[in-house]
DNA sequence: GTACAAATCAAACGTTTGTTTAACTCCTTT
DNA sequence: AAAGGAGTTAAACAAACGTTTGATTTGTAC
């Protein structure tokens, strides 16, 4: 039967997506193998065999998010280089926020970059240094741009952090801010959230350049 | 003996002591009841004799850490009521990040509730409650003040969350942050950064004003 | 000093964790 | 059709977890 043959053969791939799904949600160490199994409708022993252990296969799933991300959400968000650093600073923020909170079917990449960060594996390194350094990088480009004359590093660095801070705050703190504030995220909320970060980070930039 | 007397009759005290520093550094699950009992060179039944068991002492120390927290860092950091809002925003955050950051022997305490924001545990909705909501409602109160004629509550929503993501980004992201800009966080550190948060902050609240 | 409740202790309990094992099934090769 | 490797499976493994137990020690009241 084709469908048999296809369901065994591709147990990698139910497992990598299986995986990526779990560890989105409970983190590294909250997630288990049983649980990650289950969900693939793969037995138990499949992970060590097809990945060497747990370890190995967040590392797999994070490796194909790394992939992901940039093909789904390119980092100037369709907006050409040429346009201006607001602009630019606006494209960045939407995808940034599509990114980590956005949800669709492949959601679960961004948040389980994200969640490195609060919540760092034996892995954090690695993801640094591919997914979250570019980003940093490119943000502070435009930030640069922005500040113009008055741009020495230290004032870059602290906006850049202002930028990050706002953004991260919604997917880091969630449980506290659907506490606060009961209501669900869907993509227009996610787009009116973006154009008020950007607004707000704007101003202050303007302001800094005025009294420079 | 007398300090022999005294070691055998403060184990309580040990036990919550130790409990918020395994705590803050490991989360709730992350923590190991043996852990904690070893610190407090008390025995391990002893969590479960004094306090129910481990979410018992969790709650133990959470409720001393309310008490903790609002004596050593009051709200208002010392300005008074009739000061003007800029200000009082001013000694919110500054009071806030040292709350957060501050690398005291009873550092822990703010380490500890925030860890409940990104890494949610079993007594979430107690710590939104007691800790979480009065903060969040003193600083919607002061925006509020700052943003005047056209403050829906919107606005002061919007607002309240871009602030409190720039103070949290730096303990939720600490691991990431210290990978892209090596160096340590003293007292002094703190209040630059601080005085930057407000700044930045205001001059978006001035700019939404002048525009609206 | 004897009795009694509170507190401490070492040891074991039952789960759950990630990993390993050995038998088994399927597909390809010859 | 026989052989052999790749993949799957149920079962067991050792370690770590929170919790419980029953004996023992300690401080206090009589």
């Amino acid at each position: 039967m084709a469908t048999e043959h296809q369901r065994r053969h591709d147990t990698r791939q139910r497992l990598l997506r299986a995986g990526g799904e779990v560890f989105a949600r409970d983190g590294f160490r909250g997630a288990t193998v049983r649980r990650i199994a289950q969900r693939a409708k793969a037995n138990l022993a499949a992970i060590a065999y097809h990945f060497g252990g747990k370890e190995g296969l967040y590392l797999a799933v994070l490796e194909q998010s790394f992939a992901v991300a940039r093909a789904k959400y390119p980092p100037d968000m369709g907006v050409a280089t040429e346009a201006g650093p607001e602009e630019r600073l606006r494209a960045f923020i939407t995808a940034m926020l599509l990114w980590m909170l956005d949800k669709g079917k492949l959601s679960w990449h961004g948040k389980l970059m994200i969640r490195e960060l609060a919540d760092p594996s034996p892995v954090l390194d690695r993801v640094v240094e591919e997914a979250i350094r570019p980003l940093h990088d490119r943000l502070a480009g435009i930030v640069g741009e922005l500040l113009a004359a008055e741009a020495d590093s230290d004032a870059v660095r602290l906006t850049v952090m202002s930028i990050l801070g706002q953004c991260l705050f919604y997917r880091n703190s969630q449980p506290v801010v659907s506490r606060l504030y009961p209501g669900r995220f869907d993509a227009a909320r996610i787009r009116e959230l973006a154009e008020h970060i950007t607004a707000f980070s704007l101003r202050a930039l303007r302001g800094e350049r005025g009294t420079g």
